[in-house]
DNA sequence: CGTCACTTTGAACATCTTCAAAGCACGTGG
DNA sequence: CCACGTGCTTTGAAGATGTTCAAAGTGACG
């Protein structure tokens, strides 16, 4: 059995919400500073080792949970069915309102990663919130919009584009947050996930993961060294996102 | 090209939302009667053709839209990729509600399957209403989390499940609203639909739709005849809606 | 420093798409 | 009321894409 004590990997952090590199970022961004200043007394952050899970699919929602940094993703388990991560969320964004709409029970699931940060809103806090600030909720209802219509292209994409175009639409996802510009403009990138994890977004299988990633090194297209990538030519890569056959 | 006036089959048609036979579900149902004499004067309502828009993705939205009686789906075209049909309206629900919030351009299109009535509420008059009934801004709020819980859920069963089973599990749905019991327990029932719109529903072609649906047909599983469906065992049908493999 | 999960490899196979062409059906206009 | 055309539906054959299963590496983390 686990102990009860936090090990050092696993610790609460006291974050102020005012310092928060993604406190203009957008849902709180609507907030006063003394809103934000009360926000970051009654919330609670900790940290959260790589695979490990933030809520659970049918239980009681533990609240709001907005990401200090690091990397989490949503994950859907229809009954008999492998999992899908269904979306991504990354530094500064907030994820689980729609637990929250939904007056509290879980229907997905959450989990991390790569080692992050998290903090977390819960319920009567957030209802205060919401209570004292009805721009808040216009935005958590725009954020869900957005969400919505992020999941429709998904599964348009899902549709349509095969392994090795969804793939190349990652990267080049990836590489807009956290590429970096390498020696001679070749762009770099760190992977803040596990290729299997890579696998569940795209809604596909591990094996078929790799070999397509192969592929496309062997077609000069990324170059690959365990989590690290790097994409000497971005505009081969934005082919290769593209549909091939378009009937 | 088209005449500008309407032709017989499509008229405005004036009806009473206190009558409406689906005044109660859902959304609306949290208005009092004159709430709902108010909103009947305000909106309009005409019938529609089998295949005709309702409104198009990159224009203006024209209002919120609810079914008094037929078939609608809503359908997002990624560049350069086939359309594909990411939820079906069916009597008394409502569509178009993420448009309003985006703040009026639509992102989807949305057209009709069969010949429907449908009702339309403009902008201005859907912003008074809101103003006045916080709970149907909730109820709205709720349906968006819905929409998205089930766009997941369509986004996992694709991943996972062969258009076999996807098309049984369509036709269950379909069953369900407006299956009717034949003679000597079979379940019967007429799609609202072209064999095109079903295959987009699925996200496959065409030619594949057909070909499973005589599959299933040489199963026994159902019955087709047209637009005709004949369901002799329930339980079978079932059975071919489960994935076969599950790894 | 061992363990367990992740990753990779190989080969056989299932599923679905693509392209081309013929048949059908419905609504339109004469 | 019938003829016509356009779009929907079906059929066939070939091929691309991805899955499955089994087993051997590999690596990260505690």
């Amino acid at each position: 059995m686990r102990r009860a004590i936090v090990s050092p990997q696993v610790q609460a952090v006291g974050l102020q919400c005012l310092a928060c590199p993604t406190r203009r970022s957008a849902e709180w961004g609507v907030l006063r500073d003394r809103d934000m200043q009360a926000l970051s007394a009654a919330k609670s952050s900790r940290t959260y080792r790589k695979g490990e899970m933030v809520y659970a699919q049918d239980q009681a929602c533990p609240g709001l949970f907005c990401i200090a940094s690091g990397t989490a993703a949503v994950a859907r388990t229809e009954p008999r069915l492998p999992t899908v991560l269904v979306r991504m969320a990354q530094s500064g964004e907030t994820f689980g309102y729609g637990n929250v709409v939904r007056g509290g029970m879980c229907d997905t699931s959450a989990k991390v990663l790569e080692p992050s940060v998290i903090c977390r809103i819960e319920l009567p806090i957030l209802a205060t919130l919401f209570d004292q600030h009805p721009r808040l909720v216009q935005r958590f209802q725009s954020r869900l919009a957005e969400d919505l219509a992020r999941t429709e292209s998904a599964l348009a994409q899902l549709a349509w584009l095969p392994v090795r175009s969804r793939l190349a639409r990652l990267i080049m996802s990836l590489a807009e947050y956290r590429g970096t510009a390498n020696g001679r403009g070749v762009l770099s990138l760190t992977l803040p996930m596990t290729r299997r994890d890579m696998a569940d977004l795209l809604c596909t299988r591990p094996e078929t993961l790799t070999r397509t990633m192969q592929a496309m090194e062997s077609d000069g297209i990324v170059r690959c060294n365990g989590h690290q990538v790097d994409i000497p030519d971005p505009e081969r890569l934005h082919e290769a996102a593209q549909a091939q056959h378009l009937g």
